[in-house]
DNA sequence: CGGTTTCCATACGGGATAGTATTGACGAAT
DNA sequence: ATTCGTCAATACTATCCCGTATGGAAACCG
């Protein structure tokens, strides 16, 4: 299970940096990742860091990569679907995302979309991001053959559902939310263009 | 149009430092509302400061409170509609929410949900707020003869839908972003259960 | 074995910020 | 006018943090 036999190293490298540096993103958000807090947690000091790093930034710049490229390559094997099985594929989406079971991604991605929110770098990744999401998830709708600007609207309000959904605090309001989404999920899945009439629902 | 003939002052108040610190974290997050940065906005010391609050936890509480009376005074304002025509105010609450006019709330909005995200009184907050809108909404739909369970999804998918609209970056993915959000707001506001089948899209 | 490279520790300067203590200015009441 | 209460300025301490400079240890190379 080592990484090679030859030059193992003990030592920290520009991954380990970002890794961790993603773990205080979800827990602190951008504000929150500085550099000697990430050192203390690596249990080193700031003279590593900025061995690997030129500045704060280029962290910064990396994790954003870092989550692009993971984000990416996970959408495109979730709007992978068999054929036939389309629609199966879209509740899929909808529910990895509505769960608390994809907590820290989604706590990624929140830190992310409010740091894009005042830089332009990261709002250019989110856009990457999340034009990659929509076509993907457009794709599905399409295939379940929903014309193509009801396919635009139905995934792009899927994706602002689920994001929404986890600012919000709906404790109170509903005794039982897991009704809740698998109705919502209905409405945005569901279409009257759509050929089978009645999905199983996929759970 | 002075405040009042007598006892008239041109010092600062409390209510000015949560006006001007509403300003700071729309603009920079909880994070970037620092009490220094804020004196110099209003042109004054910290002096002053501490002697309106106690400390910056103080402000900060000031601060959420002053959002939420706000927020559920629009609310009632916004949900309130004329008999007959509640299909008409659901529209009009999306394209409140919606539209790049109310950008400034909008980015209130978001500040305090992601600041809600670690702090436990904040988020509390975001939770009365959020009460008060999913039943106002709902009331809404549920005079439109949609019922009670169809009520809550719907007005669910409203909110979250607004908010995670704002989350988003899809200048690329549609070339007309108005009829995008027209058929989304079709597709959360109209019901198989409604009085009314073509509602006149109010604009 | 000695030199070189790689990675990290330490020490330092400088800036931003929270909070306190003290003083000062100004208007209002007596 | 004197006094008092209100609000703000100044000065100071203590942290936290970024970034740099420099030295040191261990691995690697010749």
């Amino acid at each position: 299970m080592e990484t090679a036999p030859v030059k193992q190293r003990i030592q920290l490298d520009r991954d380990a940096w970002v890794q961790a540096a993603i773990e205080v993103l979800a827990e602190e958000g951008v504000a929150g990742l500085r550099v000697e807090v990430l050192a203390k947690r690596l249990k080193v000091t700031k003279g590593s860091f900025y061995w690997h790093f030129q500045d704060r930034r280029d962290l910064l710049l990396a994790v954003l990569h870092y989550w692009k490229d993971g984000r990416i390559r996970d959408i495109v094997k979730q709007t992978r679907a068999q054929p036939g099985r389309e629609l199966e594929q879209i509740y899929h989406v909808i529910d990895i995302y509505s769960t608390t079971r994809s907590r820290r991604g989604m706590m990624i991605e929140l830190a992310v979309r409010d740091w894009a929110r005042r830089d332009p770098e990261a709002a250019a990744i989110v856009a990457e991001v999340d034009d990659t999401r929509l076509r993907c998830a457009r794709n599905l709708f399409l295939a379940c053959g929903v014309p193509m600007e009801e396919a635009s609207s139905r995934c792009m309000l899927l994706y602002a559902y689920v994001f929404g959904l986890s600012l919000m605090v709906y404790d109170r309001f509903d005794s039982d939310p897991a009704r809740l989404k698998r109705d919502i999920a209905d409405l945005i899945a569901r279409s009257a263009a759509m050929k089978t009439e009645t999905p199983a629902t996929a759970s």
